[in-house]
DNA sequence: AAGATTTAAGAGTATTTAGTCGCAAAACAA
DNA sequence: TTGTTTTGCGACTAAATACTCTTAAATCTT
């Protein structure tokens, strides 16, 4: 079951490493990152170009330069990554493609798919960047193989 | 948030359409399901073919063949087709795509991705094809745009 | 037996997603 | 002001997914 992109696995696990990096002064370099976390350099700088333009990262270049969260990591939910990186429609799909599946129109699988889908968005909606950075850090989890 | 590959939905689609003929007796053809649910035959036809090759249909080629459920409606379940077209472990994926993610080294959002997933695949479970089926033809629904 | 109908199977094409590369632009350092 | 570090951005390549086409095999009809 793949549910989200790859770009945006990437750029959450990233964020997540920022989020644990509170303490430190400054900006977090790319490269850092993508050492750290084993993803490539080019690939990961396309989807911080994204979170930078939607508000959710903030950029410098040169030396010493890198990206830093925007806003407290209390404040970045699971819901504002996917909602950019995903789009905005992320969960108003149909499980069976059907356009325009809903109340009105639904189709056979569309009462338990929306109670499921509620459900998931919920937990995206309230857990934020804070909470799982404290939990990798707590218990010394991991964010990459 | 795509969750089922075009494959998967348009082989459910189908199954369903199959179960709302329950009436009928005898093989309905690929090419009137094609037709009826707006799926490209031969696309179609390498689907069913895997699904024959697993047990839930079956088929006989010439003059007023084609396909039929190989067993009861009530008897196959979501979950049956899921397993057969996406993979044995479809329910067991790391949202994070970390390998080996579980209750012995988890990812940060482990345990609220592990409960999402187990209430879908209970639901998967739970669900028959002449549930839908009855779903369709009771409520009018449709299966297709 | 010959032709029509229908699934089986595999090769081939197109589109989408994932990942790479190179260079421009900004900022710093000497 | 020249060189170095670092992000920004667009073009390019590769792989996965989705879709199409052709031919074979089975079965029926006449």
């Amino acid at each position: 079951m793949k549910v989200l992109s790859k770009g945006t696995v990437y750029g959450l696990r990233a964020l997540v490493y920022l989020a644990t990096q509170k303490d430190r002064t400054g900006y977090v370099s790319i490269g850092e990152i993508s050492e750290k976390l084993d993803i490539s350099f080019h690939f990961l700088t396309k989807t911080f170009q994204t979170l930078t333009q939607n508000g959710i990262l903030e950029s410098y270049r040169g030396p010493n330069g890198g990206i830093a969260l925007n806003k407290p990591a209390e404040q970045i939910f699971l819901l504002d990554i996917v909602k950019i990186l995903e789009g905005d429609d992320f969960f108003d799909k149909c499980l069976l493609g059907l356009p325009g599946c809903g109340e009105f129109e639904p189709c056979p699988v569309h009462d338990f798919w929306k109670v499921a889908k509620a459900a998931l968005k919920n937990e995206f909606e309230i857990t934020s960047l804070a909470e799982m950075g404290a939990k990798v850090t707590d218990e010394r989890l991991r964010l990459s193989a």
